[in-house]
DNA sequence: CTGTTAGTTATGCAAGTGTATAATTATTGA
DNA sequence: TCAATAATTATACACTTGCATAACTAACAG
């Protein structure tokens, strides 16, 4: 009877990496940075605290390694979906705002980790580039996507005018990936994307609705 | 020689809570709120920290109370330019626009608020309450303003097409203030607004840049 | 001028924090 | 099988945290 020394497996450090980060992210979420501890974050992970040291110098390089991995993560869930249609210019446009609008991408833990990282953010030089780099890199995605679905409509728009409405769509579905993920019980589902799609093409000039898949209760 | 006890002198108990308010909300802009500590809110106030428990039974009620009067203060800075407004609808939904995404509504410290309580906001019941009572007022004073504008220039719409307008305008309006409270430097003065008055404008269907006070190199 | 009191300071405490370091043990190669 | 070693656990430490409580004193009533 009495204490015995916990047993472990060794795992590769990638994959030990990548629980603690996992663990790290869940703790985030919950309860912001500060309140993700060491210890916390190292029972989640189902290791003792001292493994943590092992793998990273400090909590700091910790954080910012989950903060990488959580910005990755994001990009790659919105883009993914539009990269892979291979129809017209305006589906494309058409399927990135709906995944940019629905989950995973559109969550209550999704907006938790991005206020939880706020702070460092804002006062961390690197953590505040990559944010800064993944915005630009959205906007300047949106506005291709916004381009080619605009010349293929036979309405091509000069780049200071296209900056503007990328702009201007891009803060609309930042906007609506807020609420949604901040007041989750407040949309139905498919509402966000769809007052989206209607608002991203009154903002450009283009119904690309009622173009090619039709949705809601087709009519006709 | 040496150790003297602090001076001091009385306040009204009006005085010191806002005081301990003030000082709160500027350390949670800054460190979050694990990151506000009764220390630091103490010496910010410049009291000891023993006096925090005199007005407020516990750090949480500072807490809660420092964001109660944030929201109320965040949305008397919004509403308050765009009642004053005499002229039209149109102008009132302008100015309405405007002065959610100039300075002070559009701030990093502003932002930062909001991304500080948002983990109390997510797991506090009262606090949870007065967030969405706000965003909803927000929204049905935007949905207001726009059915006004609407019926004034002859295009009235119907109550569920409004609801749709007024929540996509609300999030481009948030999302412009997220941005620019954000990335500060990624927009010049006036930037957001402008791109703001466009978007909404096309949003509901209504150019009110043209109309009444001409704005920006006014032609003609 | 003086006693009272509530506003304010000072001090203490138990629990939690990040980090450092020593002690073990699972795994591997010969 | 067995030594070597890197992965993992265990322990310790100085510091911070929220909260409690005792000591003091500025302001005010009489």
């Amino acid at each position: 009877m009495g204490d015995e020394r916990r047993k472990f497996t060794r795992e590769s450090a990638a994959q030990r990496k990548e629980a603690l980060i996992r663990a790290t992210l869940s703790l985030i979420a919950e309860k912001g940075v500060r309140g993700a501890t060491v210890r916390g974050i190292a029972e989640r992970a189902e290791v003792t605290q001292g493994l943590i040291r092992h793998y990273f110098s400090s909590k700091e390089e910790l954080v910012t390694a989950a903060f990488d991995y959580h910005m990755t993560q994001m990009t790659d869930l919105t883009f993914a979906p539009a990269a892979e249609v291979e129809g017209s210019a305006a589906d494309r446009l058409r399927v990135f705002v709906q995944s940019s609008l629905t989950p995973p991408v559109v969550d209550p833990r999704s907006i938790a980790l991005w206020a939880g990282f706020l702070n460092k953010v804002q006062h961390d030089a690197q953590m505040k580039e990559t944010h800064a780099r993944t915005y630009i890199d959205f906007r300047d995605r949106l506005q291709e996507l916004i381009r080619a679905a605009l010349e293929e409509a036979g309405i091509p728009a000069r780049p200071e005018r296209l900056y503007q409405l990328a702009t201007a769509c891009n803060a609309l579905i930042d906007g609506l990936w807020m609420e949604g993920g901040a007041l989750p019980e407040a949309f139905a589902p498919g509402e966000l994307s769809q007052i989206g799609l209607d608002a991203v093409g009154a903002i450009i000039g283009l119904n690309f609705e009622a173009a090619s898949a039709p949705r809601r209760g087709a009519q006709r």
